[in-house]
DNA sequence: CACTTTTACTTAATCGTTTACCCTACTCTG
DNA sequence: CAGAGTAGGGTAAACGATTAAGTAAAAGTG
C-alpha cells in the first residue's frame, strides 16, 4: 500500500505538507497541491482508514444493532426495508455499515458498548433487539451517539413509525367500508402493541364500535399457525366477525389459509387485513390490505438523524421522529356499506348443493 | 477510553509488558500476567482495533458485496438468510461484518478494491452484485482473500448452490408423480439460469420427456407480472402444460394469481413449482413445492471458507464448494400418475351449475 | 566458582496520519 | 529601509498498540 511518506518522497516534500495538500489545508500553494494530489492519483494512493481513525477518533463507520429472535433482522422485511433505506442513507454520506456482534454473549467477554467503544464506531443505530437487556441500557448510557427505532429510551434519539395513527387510519378505513364487527388479532406484549391495541380500542369507541372481548386475541407476530388457529375461533363464534385485522402481514396468511380451508372466500365472505406492507403480500391475490409502514423514510430519518448527531453533536436536539405509513389498498376487505342499510334476512340463504 | 499506557502506569511496568500480558506472551511471569489483567479489567479496558489493526495489519472485519439492482441483497430473501448463516459463522470466530459501501460510483471516487484496502478488511465475500462489472474484476484480482457465492472466477474460490442437481431432483419429482408437460418459465440470462435451464433438458431427455419450445419461456427473476403473462400464455396453450416450474418462489406467486384467476385449483387443476424455498412460501396454502435450497449451509460455507483462506493462506485450497438443496414437497404438485394409466375420457365432465 | 542459559522485563522503533508549532523568505508599510 | 505581516512549508509529537532486540538477575551446569 502506498503512503504519504511515499508520496512525499516523490514529490520532495515533507509527509506533513502531503497530509495538508490532499486534505485542502490553506497553508500549501496551489502549485504544490495540484502535484501531490496529481501523484497521489498515478501512485493509486488511498488512506488507511486505521491510522486515520487512530488519530482523529472518527471511523466513518456506524454501527447497527440488528438482531431478532434467533435470526437477526435480515430475515424480517420491516427490518430489512428500513436497514436497506439506512444504508443508502448513511454511504451517501460516506459511512460505512457493519453489525455490532451480538455472537459472545458470555461474561468476561466484551459488551456490546465495548464493542462499539474498540471498533470506535461514530454512531450506533438500534434497529432492532431485546431493548429490555442490561446491555442495551448499558450501550445507550455511554456516551456513542444513539438513536432507536420504534422504542423509546430517556433522552435518547428515537425514530418510530406512528403506530397509533396507522391503527385509527387502518380501522377507520374498515369502518368506511361498512364494517361494524371487527376483530384484532395483536401481537405480543411490547410498546410497538401496545401502541396499536390502545388505538384500536380508542378509534373503535370513537366510531361507536362495541367490540366484544372475544373479537381481541393475541398471537406472537409473525406466527402464521397461531393467527390460524385464533382466526378459527373467531369464525367458530356464534357472531363471527366480519373483518378481523391480524398483528402482521405474515401472520394474516395464517388466517387466509384457516379461512380457505373452510372453503369461504376473501373478501366476499370475510375481509382481513394486515399490517406492515411487506412486499410479497402486494404479489398474491387477494392482494392484503394493510398499513403500509413507510420503511424508504423510517431508514432516511435514522440515518439522517444519527448522522447529524454524529456531526453536529451540540445542536441536534434530543427528540422523537414520527414517520407516518398509509393504508394500502389491496383487495382484502368488502364494501359492505350496502349492507348495512338492507332489512336484516332471516333464516339462511338458499344454497344449491350439486350432487354427483 | 483507558489504554495500555493508564494500565502500565498503575502496574508500575512498561507497556510492552501489558501488551504481552494480555496477549498471553510466555515471557512474563505468572504473577505479573495475573496482576496486570485484573488490573486491566477494574479499569475497564478494552483494545482499541485502530491501533491493532495499524500495527497488525488485520482488522478481524470481513467485507460483504451485497447489492441487487436498486436494492441490497437484504431484499431478498435468499440472500439475505444467506448472509445472516454467513454472519453468524463469522461472529463466532471474532469477526465482524461491514458492508462493502457502493453508493459513490462516480469517476475518481474509490473503487471496491480501494475501499476494502483502505478499510483494511481481512477478507471479502461478494455475496450478489453484478459480476460482469470491471470493478468486481480489479476487486477480484486485488490480493484480498475473496469467496463468491453462485458465480465462478478463474482463480477465486466459490460456494455454489447446486442448480444442476437441484433441477434434476426437481423435475424428476414432477416426473414422478405422473406429469409428462411440464413448462418451464425460466429466469434471465445469468449463469445460475444457465445451469438450471441446461440440467432441465437434459433430465427431460433422460426422463424421456419432450418439451414443446412454447413450453419454455423466460420471466426476469421475482417479477409477478412477467411470471403471469407467461403463465397466461402456458394456459391457453392448445395443449397447456400439467406442470410449470417458475424462476423462484416469488414469481411462482405471478403464476398462482393467474391460475386463481381463472377458477383453476392448484393442484388440482393444474400444478406449479418454484426454485428457492422462501419462507413466506411454507406458510400459504397451497404450500409451493420448490427446490429449498441451504441458505444456512451456503452460508455457513462461505464464512468458513473465507476464514480458512484469511487465517491459513498457503494450505487453503483456491476451490469450488458445492451445496446441496432438497425438494420441499408442499401441496402444489398433484399425484397425477393414476391419470396415466387411465383410458383417455372423451368429452367433458359433467358439471352442475346451480343457477340462482 | 565461573560460565552459560533462562526468566522476566524494558527500550525503542514502527504502523500511517494529523496537527500544533516553528522557520524562512518574501511582501508590505510608513 | 527596518519592522511587521504573511505565504508556504518543515519538525516532531502524538494516537494506541506490537515486537525485535537488549539487559539484568536468577537459575542451571560441570
Amino acid at each position: 500500500m502506498v503512503s504519504m511518506k511515499d508520496i512525499s518522497a516523490v514529490c520532495g516534500v515533507s509527509v506533513a505538507t502531503v497530509s495538508k495538500a490532499l486534505n485542502d489545508q490553506s497553508d500549501i500553494g496551489q502549485e504544490t497541491k495540484k502535484r501531490i494530489r496529481q501523484v497521489a492519483e498515478e501512485m493509486g494512493y488511498f488512506p488507511n482508514t486505521a491510522a486515520k481513525m487512530l488519530k482523529t477518533n472518527r471511523s466513518y463507520n456506524i454501527g447497527v444493532l440488528f438482531n431478532h429472535e434467533d435470526y437477526s433482522g435480515l430475515t424480517h422485511d420491516y427490518y430489512a426495508f428500513v436497514l436497506d433505506s439506512l444504508k443508502r442513507t448513511v454511504e451517501e454520506k460516506g459511512y460505512d455499515i457493519t453489525f455490532v456482534n451480538t455472537s459472545d454473549r458470555r461474561a468476561g467477554a466484551m459488551s456490546y458498548l465495548e464493542h462499539c467503544k474498540s471498533r470506535g464506531f461514530d454512531g450506533i443505530a438500534i434497529v432492532c433487539t431485546d431493548f429490555y437487556s442490561p446491555e442495551i441500557l448499558q450501550l445507550v448510557r455511554g456516551n456513542i451517539p444513539i438513536i432507536t427505532l420504534d422504542h423509546l429510551f430517556n433522552n435518547v434519539c428515537a425514530v418510530m413509525s406512528n403506530n397509533v395513527q396507522g391503527m385509527q387510519d387502518l380501522l377507520t378505513y374498515i369502518y368506511k367500508k361498512g364494517h361494524r364487527r371487527v376483530a384484532y388479532i395483536h401481537g405480543a406484549d411490547s410498546s410497538v402493541t401496545q401502541s396499536r391495541l390502545s388505538s384500536f380500542y380508542r378509534t373503535a369507541a370513537q366510531l361507536g364500535l362495541t367490540i366484544p372481548d372475544e373479537y381481541i386475541c393475541m398471537s406472537p407476530y409473525r406466527d402464521t399457525k397461531g393467527a390460524y388457529a385464533e382466526t378459527v375461533r373467531l369464525l367458530e363464534l356464534r357472531e363471527p366477525p366480519t373483518c378481523i385485522l391480524y398483528p402482521d402481514d405474515f401472520s394474516a396468511f395464517g388466517g387466509f389459509n384457516a379461512i380457505q380451508e373452510r372453503g369461504m372466500r376473501i373478501p366476499d365472505d370475510i375481509s382481513i387485513a394486515g399490517y406492515d406492507g411487506i412486499r410479497v403480500a402486494r404479489h398474491i391475490e387477494p392482494t392484503l390490505t394493510t398499513l403500509r409502514q413507510d420503511t424508504e423514510e423510517l431508514g432516511k430519518m435514522v440515518g439522517e438523524k444519527l448522522l447529524s448527531l454524529i456531526e453536529h453533536p451540540k445542536t441536534t436536539l434530543v427528540e422523537t421522529l414520527v414517520v407516518e405509513g398509509h393504508v394500502f389498498e389491496g383487495n382484502s376487505v368488502a364494501d359492505i356499506s350496502g349492507r348495512n342499510k338492507e332489512v336484516p334476512r332471516k333464516g339462511k340463504k338458499h344454497v344449491v348443493t350439486d350432487s354427483i
